[in-house]
DNA sequence: CGCCGGACTTGACGGTGTAAAGATCATTCC
DNA sequence: GGAATGATCTTTACACCGTCAAGTCCGGCG
């Protein structure tokens, strides 16, 4: 730290007292708190320290610990979205190959953000009842419902439709699961690799999964069954 | 609390100071104390109140925090095994049938012990490198690659052949999905469902993403999509 | 110019984990 | 039998945490 600095403060000189915008100076630090020291170990003090203001600031801006962990998990679906979009963008554009594709970078966002992942899927902290993030997440989820129905070609929801949520449902968990075991380290053989030899390893998951192409054989079977 | 306790001390009289079998005493509180608190409210001294002793007595036992959740984690899995083989003893004996029951039986474990399970595959607390802890999840994941391989019918190990982790990945990663997004409560629609409707629809998503029977053709079809 | 209100700081309080030292008791050894 | 020993549990103390209340700073409006 080379800032000049008034002999009785610690804030530096250069940086006027209203910080100007520190709700979104906090959020950065907080994504840095997060990825460092983890879910379990994030504090707002040093949130605080990381924007160099003092350990109270970040409450006035959201309220409590909560509401900031809120407005991360928040940012972290818009960029979650964003991330499965740029691997659409790379794929071929039949509605199968991007809905792999999306799988593809949901598990890299994953572990490219494994803190933040967990605060969004994992945790109980962040309010889902509340407008922002409620809205984020459920952008997230319409994504996916929206490939998985151009796959299928099953236009209900699947709230209401019984194989429209059983293709959801299968296709979510399979990804979610793979994304949840590698951060947490527990498929060793499928952790050890990186880069595209883990894309390609977990794209076979993906289609060991979904290996019916054509869309009406596999709600038909699905309910068959059930 | 009609305890009787001496005027000095909040310890109850009727208690020796040494408690006898303090550490499994402390093991049943911290289990009640993580339903009831969730992972992220727990507290090594909510735990030693529950057990009615002082606050630094569980330290003695399990060193630190994560000692506990540590030895609490390895309990899970002891009982994760159990509550799956329970489910495979009401199911037909061939080995789809034993598969998809212990599937089943994994998600209800993680419903009926939400904050337990996000313990054991959510946390960064437990020590996994631990014996105890290691050995309990090792068999945890033993029992599964066996019952994959049941069916399939390809003897090798998941660490070594690319086909039996492909196979072993896709049926893990749905059902870890599959009971993850369930504990979030993240697909509304089926965790409206409770009970024999739930297990019902668990089971219809997981033979939609199994629907091949014979095992030769599910890993060569794999194998020839990497 | 005055003052009003939002932005931020300071100080304090209760709760938490844990290290160190003290109290109690079962066991063993003479 | 009686003392020594060591494990078990308690007490005390400290640093860190979240949050509340009060105080300070400063842009903007009257």
């Amino acid at each position: 730290m080379d800032i000049p600095r008034t002999p009785t403060s610690d804030r530096p000189v250069d940086r006027p007292y209203h910080h100007g915008d520190l709700a979104s100076a906090l959020l950065d630090a907080g994504e840095v708190e997060l990825a460092e020291k983890g879910i379990e170990g994030f504090s707002l003090r040093g949130v605080a320290k990381r924007a160099g203001v003092s350990h109270a600031a970040p409450a006035h801006h959201f309220g409590d610990v909560d509401g900031l962990l809120t407005a991360l998990a928040s940012r972290g679906f818009d960029r979650f979205v964003a991330r499965q979009q740029a691997f659409c963008q790379l794929a071929r554009h039949d509605p199968v190959s991007q809905l792999e594709a999306s799988g593809v970078g949901y598990v890299a966002f994953a572990l490219e953000n494994p803190a933040l992942f967990r605060l969004m899927f994992g945790s109980q902290r962040p309010d889902f009842d509340s407008d922002v993030l409620g809205r984020a997440a459920q952008a997230a989820f319409d994504d996916l419902v929206r490939r998985v129905a151009a796959v299928t070609g099953n236009p209900h929801v699947p709230a209401k439709d019984r194989a429209a949520l059983t293709d959801v449902g299968t296709v979510w968990a399979l990804v979610h699961g793979l994304a949840d075991l590698m951060i947490g380290g527990r498929i060793p053989a499928l952790c050890a690799l990186s880069g595209k030899a883990r894309d390609r390893a977990v794209l076979a998951i993906i289609r060991r999964a979904l290996p019916a192409r054509s869309p009406a054989i596999s709600t038909r079977r699905a309910r068959a069954h059930g």
